[in-house]
DNA sequence: AATAAACATATTTATCCGCTATGTTAGTGG
DNA sequence: CCACTAACATAGCGGATAAATATGTTTATT
């Protein structure tokens, strides 16, 4: 019952992108010693939200990363979906999961059902920006 | 973000035992059979709901396990906590997690801490009798 | 041309999940 | 009392996934 490192890193990219943010591209060395995260791996978290149109990467000298919306347009959920695949609370749930045999008269699916839309839903209603300005 | 097997297990083998409950022990084997679980895997979950009062296991011929508590006495909350060990959506909210040096100022904690509480609260106000009954 | 930085792919390392194996202890029935 | 049953206990294994490294290529700036 975790989120991985890949969806935590990215939030706190992606946040520190905003805090930067004046409209030039930051480079990926100056985030990961910010936050203290390995560039390689950076790296590769990254290019998952660059494919999606999260961000934006520029290449040579003066590159770098830049967020395509503002933090109050980017929810916690599409990012986490995108960088941990999945949200869902059982692999019965995953996306592209093989339909159990016993799902029809399973005894808890319907709370796991249940769970599942109520996680999505918290992530989905909280903002970058929200994350920024701090939350109760 | 997934719950494993064990607590998944664990669940259904409890509901089982619910429902075929008539005060006598029921051996593992039976319940193994009729829920497709390896026997031997089962014990280790099982061991851990002994030691902590869920159930009761009796040794020897005739022996088996037996519900301490009714079906509506026990809350799903507290069975996954035992086999899951914790439901915390991040390590940094683990039990005996290390405290982050970046705690103070983290702009994601108060989400995780927020979550956390969520879920928890979620299957606290889910008791084994209402999975039997069939919940919605 | 030299340099900076994103992009791409493969490999390593470590950890955990799911399960198996082996053996011990404690009851019951014949 | 012995055979049998079934819970209890501990150790280990194999595969998958997570986390991170390594190496190299491409694209842009100066």
């Amino acid at each position: 019952m975790k989120i991985s490192t890949k969806g935590r890193y990215a939030l706190r990219v992606l946040i520190d992108l905003a805090e930067q943010q004046n409209d030039n591209f930051i480079p990926l060395k100056e985030i990961a010693a910010r936050q203290e995260i390995s560039e390689k791996y950076l790296e590769n978290i990254l290019k998952v939200l660059v494919h999606n149109n999260v961000l934006t990467g520029m290449r040579g000298k003066g590159g770098g990363y830049r967020l395509t919306k503002s933090a109050e347009e980017l929810s916690v959920g599409s990012i986490l979906r995108l960088t941990e695949g999945d949200l869902a609370p059982v692999t019965c749930l995953e996306h592209e999961a093989a339909l159990c045999s016993r799902a029809e008269n399973c005894r808890t699916l319907p709370m796991w059902k249940n769970l599942n839309v109520l996680v999505n839903r918290f992530f989905d209603n909280i903002t970058l920006a929200d994350l920024m300005e701090g939350l109760e």
